[in-house]
DNA sequence: GCGACAG
DNA sequence: ATCTTGTCGC
């Protein structure tokens, strides 16, 4: 029963090649304050967003936003900018707090296009961005992960789009971490680290998910 | 044509 | 991503 609308995709690339060479792939801010994690839960074409807000120097969450949206673009590999960036931008003009960075779960630069949601939104919102995946997009990385904290370069047509990252020790599985906008994929590792709580997922992006997740339960009953 | 493929 | 409860283990 999915009868989406039709989509230009051929556009939509042609759109992502072009903001890809607006990008600003190293560190381009001033103080980082409060971080925002972002995202999304679906059902059926009712898309649920969850946005939390982050002190990045006491560590815990200042504001929390759930949303709630009409969704009328499919998951497609490649695209997924398209089917979330609206809830995601719905979420960030409904936060007060003054977000400084934007982390995102989906790829940064570790895209086919070197345009991932966290690019997109980080050029839309014209705010740094990070993207942070639990499974590899694009790519091929440089090196073996076997203890917590193990890191390895992943590149993609000879550049370096960011690293893989091993948070806990394996089953848990390694997270990919990709610079989105205005931040450097040094950087960008760096920041996951410093918000990593005890879990797999940095800690904005986590509880973000949590939000999503509790905002469409909450819908749906 | 076939397989791969963030969330 | 989503459909879904209890259960094994540190």
């Amino acid at each position: 029963m999915s009868a989406w609308p039709a989509h230009d995709y051929r556009a939509w690339r042609e759109e992502q090649e072009r903001m890809a060479e607006d990008l600003v792939i190293e560190d381009d801010f001033g103080t980082l304050r409060l971080a925002a994690g972002f995202d999304a839960a679906y059902s059926g074409r009712r898309g649920f967003g969850g946005l939390v807000v982050w002190d990045l120097e006491a560590a815990e969450v200042v504001e929390t936003v759930q949303v709630e949206t009409r969704v009328d673009v499919p998951y497609v590999p490649g695209f997924l900018s398209y089917r979330e960036f609206p809830i995601l931008a719905a979420a960030w003009r409904a936060a007060r707090a003054p977000v400084d960075l934007l982390m995102v779960d989906g790829a940064g630069l570790m895209h086919p296009r070197h345009l991932g949601s966290a690019c997109f939104a980080g050029l839309k919102l014209d705010v740094p961005s990070i993207g942070v995946t639990k499974n590899l997009f694009v790519g091929e990385v440089g090196g073996v992960l076997e203890k917590p904290g193990d890191v390895a370069p992943v590149r993609h047509e000879g550049r370096l789009t960011g690293y893989a990252f091993r948070p806990r020790k394996a089953p848990v599985k390694v997270i990919y971490v990709s610079p989105g906008h205005r931040v450097s994929p040094q950087t960008a590792l760096e920041l996951v680290r410093r918000t990593m709580g005890r879990h797999k997922l940095p800690d904005p992006i986590r509880l973000a998910h949590e939000a999503a997740g509790a905002a469409k339960r909450a819908a749906l009953g």
